[in-house]
DNA sequence: TCAATATATTCCAATTTTGGAATATGTCAA
DNA sequence: TTGACATATTCCAAAATTGGAATATATTGA
């Protein structure tokens, strides 16, 4: 009985600068990771791992092109976590809605 | 000369399960430390230890209140996540797109 | 089949992250 | 002041993460 790595998540997914760089690539298009490694500071081996780890968490899926891998955008994961942020919406909304009520109040108006 | 650690960013910040439980526990307001752990199945230096780290990435802010301190969301990080996932809007209505391309074509209508 | 190309995996060392226990700090109330 | 309460910090061990080097695997073309 072996305890297995749990998948990392979609927060886990973008936690990472360079992923994030590579989410950001795979922004136009799909592309080969030869072409992300040239775009990236980083060797292939490396970029290898974070592609694994953006598909495990759901972020990007591949598909096979002859010798190549070819990556892409997920976006549904990352509508998730639009998802989520949008339900913080009312809080940054708020701060204007109290905004907007002071500068309506007799303290508020310009003198 | 000592290398600094450099604070976490956003992301970091809701990389983790706990902190996000954290945000989610102070969408409806402002709340003292306790209250966060007596919501949360971990020690209070555990929570206060997320609670710095959600501080230093932004997410959160404090006031002073006699002896306790009480956290509030502060939205505008979380609306930079928001605006971040919003690009990537595009592909996710892409893939919506060619669906009902899909669909409005011969071999999309119900047999 | 063999060599070249594209990518993934393994192994390793360094670094980071995490929670808990113990302890420190700050604040209020008597 | 002193004690109680609220929270932060330090120390420590365990676990996770990361990149690079070396190596493995898969695919294509000669």
């Amino acid at each position: 009985m072996v305890a297995l790595r749990p998948h990392p998540d979609l927060y886990v997914g973008v936690a990472d600068p360079r992923r994030r760089a590579i989410l950001d690539l795979l922004l136009t298009g799909e592309r080969g990771v030869n072409a992300l490694v040239d775009a990236m500071d980083l060797r292939q081996p490396a970029v290898s791992k974070q592609l694994r780890i953006l598909k495990e968490s759901g972020l990007v899926s591949v598909r096979k092109a002859g010798r190549q891998r070819l990556y892409r955008v997920n976006a549904g994961e990352l509508r998730k976590m639009y998802e989520w942020t949008k339900t913080y919406e009312q809080i940054w909304n708020e701060r204007f809605d109290k905004l907007d009520a002071y500068l309506a109040s007799p303290e508020g108006e310009t003198k």
